[in-house]
DNA sequence: ATTATAAGACACCAAATGGTGTCGTGTCAA
DNA sequence: TTGACACGACACCATTTGGTGTCTTATAAT
């Protein structure tokens, strides 16, 4: 059970936008190959095929070979940890704790 | 009202996990002056800055000067866009969409 | 008045990031 | 069997990132 993906932090796979645009289409479709995706983005395979693997090493897709294709498919577990952390700072934008905040220290002073 | 700030991807500025416990910290207290939150990293206090620079880009922070001291104030309001933007995975993961995904396709080949 | 503290503004640096192009190979189609 | 297609594996490059150290200024403390 050797890892061999170096393992990558979820929120710094998601933090590109071409990687969100990616996770997307996946969400769109059950498994895409490589050559199709790229079809979607201004930029060459080589670069596409990159933010995949960086995918792949966050968990967030799988892919496996068929014919001459790599096809790609999203998995979406990972993503919790995002939802669990930023579930935590909910509380902090539901009232508008920034004009609170200022108040309070207003008061204080 | 011109903006001054560059203006940063919110998915961006939570990439880092230095800003992740910067977030954490300012959510603890009101407000905390600079060399206080230094005080918590093993880097110095122009590192420290930088990150929180980058917090402010993307809104999450905002800062004021008391006498010498530079306080922080966290504002979560930005990480909305996390949640909007993760809450549309979420059916993705609560049933094992992977597993089920590979069922389907085995029964269709 | 002198000294210590807090922090902004730089200049600097190594490593990571996000892209490119090319070459070689396996696979499908004519 | 010949050619086109899909892709991995590189080598390469500019820019960004995440850190450092130094200098200067404003404020607070003695």
């Amino acid at each position: 059970m050797n890892d061999n993906h170096p393992s990558r932090d979820v929120f710094d796979a998601i933090a590109d936008p071409t990687r969100r645009r990616l996770i997307q289409l996946l969400s769109e479709t059950a498994e895409i190959p490589l050559h199709e995706l790229t079809s979607q983005f201004d930029m060459g395979r080589t670069a596409v095929s990159k933010h995949l693997t960086i995918l792949k090493e966050a968990g967030l897709v799988t892919d496996r070979k068929v014919g001459r294709e790599t096809r790609f498919r999203l998995n979406a577990a990972p993503l919790k940890e995002i939802q669990d952390w930023v579930s935590y700072y909910r509380k902090f934008w539901t009232v508008n704790m920034l004009r609170l905040q200022q108040l309070l220290e207003e008061e204080e002073e």
